[in-house]
DNA sequence: ACCCAATGTTGACACTGTGAACTTTGCCTT
DNA sequence: AAGGCAAAGTTCACAGTGTCAACATTGGGT
């Protein structure tokens, strides 16, 4: 039942999910069409409903798997990091994933989806912040419940994702080189300084 | 030929952009349709063309007002402020315009628009960020061209504009406090301290 | 072998952004 | 004052969208 006939009792769902991510990533202003989306992968528009309610909850779909993918590259950048640069290289992978999956990020942090109402969106969302919470924790060599270490979370996570944002929206494009460049620049300075 | 007659000759343009933000505001989603604004207004929708080329024209105009009214903000929170927190305040009149204009805000900074495009948008948003060099310059005892401002305005600038969005994308909703006074309290306590 | 539930399709509807052609209106020139 | 012209607004049309309701197909469990 896995990889048989045409569809029916294929993987539709994983299929859109993962078409749904490259169509994204195609698309300019970084909106896609559920009817374009099916035409893609080769069936009709309804046919997408037995697997999302609408198509808000196919988009939480592709979000929940962009925070999947964005907490990957982040636990492994702080593992491949020297031991202290944990918390620098899990900023700069969030960095990068931004840059290089613009439509995504902006999906995953959107308004298109309301944040409360996806379960499966929120559960890998806040697992996310705790990974950006422990690396804080490790780089101040104190535990991960210790006084200040949720504030501190805050801030980074702020900056990170503020430069983020101000980078994809072509912010840091009049400067000499490149926005992720600037980015990278600003977190480094950061994460060894005061603000 | 000012305010005479019902339209025709009147200030249609401005009408539009003024509806079309309290439109922007009451909308869930944050997006607005051409032709329900134009409904509003008591006009067709292909009027709005003879004074935007297109939909994402009038967006825009609506972004550079609302980049007009934060800066203005901005401007009136360092003339109060204490001298020595222009720069804490500065922050907390952004986080605040985005608090309370979330979809304006989002517009403004947003995929809608391609920032590149539009001139005046792109001119008035220079404008803001030079607004907040001047307040880490004053906050610094330095000159505005001194060494470190520009990176440090950039991490400012990051922090602020990421917590804006964190906060309106509910990212702080589970906590006890509002989420806007998350916000509030990570800027100040980043303003006065390391990151 | 058969039936049923899961999966996919057809047709339809209201709505959207936008182009082309037409109509109205008030100012400027004579 | 008359007239025309350009600016401003309307009507008609079209392709495209998300979504609902009814129908068609299919494969696996009894």
């Amino acid at each position: 039942m896995e990889r048989g006939s045409a569809y029916h009792h294929g993987n539709l769902r994983e299929t859109l999910i993962e078409e749904g991510i490259a169509l994204l990533a195609e698309s300019a202003g970084g909106d896609i069409s559920l009817r374009q989306l099916a035409r893609r992968v080769g069936v009709t528009a309804n046919a997408t409903y037995r697997h999302f309610a609408n198509k808000n909850a196919l988009l939480a779909a592709l979000a929940a798997e962009g925070f999947r993918r964005l907490q990957e590259g982040q636990g492994e950048a702080v593992r491949l990091a020297d031991p202290g640069q944990g918390l620098r290289e899990a900023g700069l992978a969030y960095l990068r994933f931004a840059w290089r999956h613009p439509a995504l990020f902006r999906l995953m942090f959107g308004p298109t989806l309301n944040h409360q109402g996806d379960e499966e969106l929120t559960r890998v969302a806040a697992a996310s912040f705790r990974a950006l919470r422990s690396a804080v924790a490790v780089a101040r060599g104190v535990d991960e419940e210790a006084a200040g270490v949720e504030g501190a979370t805050l801030r980074t996570w702020g900056l990170v994702h503020g430069l983020s944002h101000l980078m994809l929206d072509g912010q840091f494009g009049w400067r000499a080189e490149s926005p992720l460049a600037v980015a990278e620049q600003a977190l480094t300075d950061a994460v060894d300084g005061p603000l």
